[in-house]
DNA sequence: CCGAAATAGTTTATCGTTAAACTAATATTA
DNA sequence: TAATATTAGTTTAACGATAAACTATTTCGG
């Protein structure tokens, strides 16, 4: 019995041990999800977020990656990566050949088809990411991203180094 | 044959089709996945960050809320919910009743063994975060978290309305 | 040169999430 | 009040991610 069927409050926290880093890092999560799950159901024939960026990686810089070198830009695992490789290729959207200099290695670059899929996805998200911008506009944004890419950072290299 | 074996600039985008805002998501993505491992490999007892909001949430507003509440405030679905759910109380951190309103409902609040948990969670990633805030500033977070805020709410009402 | 260490990539197990189908109980309304 | 719609919660299937173990090459050091 005792006074068992109410107990809130004697389990609250008084003292204000959630700065806003923590729920800087809450609201990230929650966007990340969000967003994700979002543009997932605007992308073509199922494509993911995953396959999604890589084929944009390859159309704004060009040229042939490793499996490896596209983790790292990623910021996957190679684990990850290695299936994500594998689902592009079945679908025809990159072509990956074995690596002529390392007999471990692979190399893989855009197929036209991939090219196309990519234009196509950036059309189907394109309208939802301009509405977002209307709410907030472009500057917010452009404004908030240097912070991002500074952290993005600082993590990848936490990441890296066991004891810090 | 023809020239296959190259292939690359010719799949090139040159228009500038990769605004700010891509790049935004983009970032909120990795940091999310980046900073949800880290935090989770110094987390107790194998906790999830997925677990650890939710005794983070009930540590710092008190009282009493049913799984359907909870999936809201962290914006999972219900079935996610289940599932942490679930967990925590097989744990004991959290306590599970049938709402007495309610026949389909049910009632979850914090248990003691929970509050202390999530307080050594709070140990444990705590020195982390500082050494965010310490590379940082804790400004710098206060000062991009209304865009955050403002962004995730949006994201949650687009969601709930199909066509938009 | 040869054995050890490092590296590229894959595989397996585990996990959290969504979406959708499903059960059970409550509201609505005709 | 009886039929219908809504709501709470669960379950299942599919998926992408990590971590760690594993294979196969290449590099490095003695």
């Amino acid at each position: 019995m005792a006074t068992r069927d109410t107990a809130p409050e004697s389990l609250m926290i008084k003292q204000n041990d959630d700065p806003g880093i923590f729920a800087f890092f809450n609201e990230i999560g929650i966007i990340a999800q969000l967003s994700q799950t979002s543009l997932e159901r605007n992308l073509p024939d199922g494509l993911k977020m995953a396959h999604f960026v890589v084929l944009n990686h390859f159309a704004r810089l060009g040229g042939e990656r490793s499996p490896a070198e596209l983790a790292e830009a990623m910021q996957v695992t190679r684990g990850a990566m290695t299936n994500t490789v594998r689902k592009l290729q079945t679908r025809g959207l990159i072509d990956v050949q074995p690596d002529p200099q390392d007999g471990r290695g692979k190399r893989v670059r855009l197929t036209e088809e991939g090219l196309e899929v990519r234009k196509e996805a950036i059309a189907a998200i394109g309208p939802m990411l301009k509405d977002i911008e209307r709410q907030f506009g472009a500057g917010a944004f452009e404004t908030a991203l240097p912070l991002l890419q500074a952290l993005r950072k600082f993590l990848d290299t936490a990441r890296n180094s066991p004891t810090t």
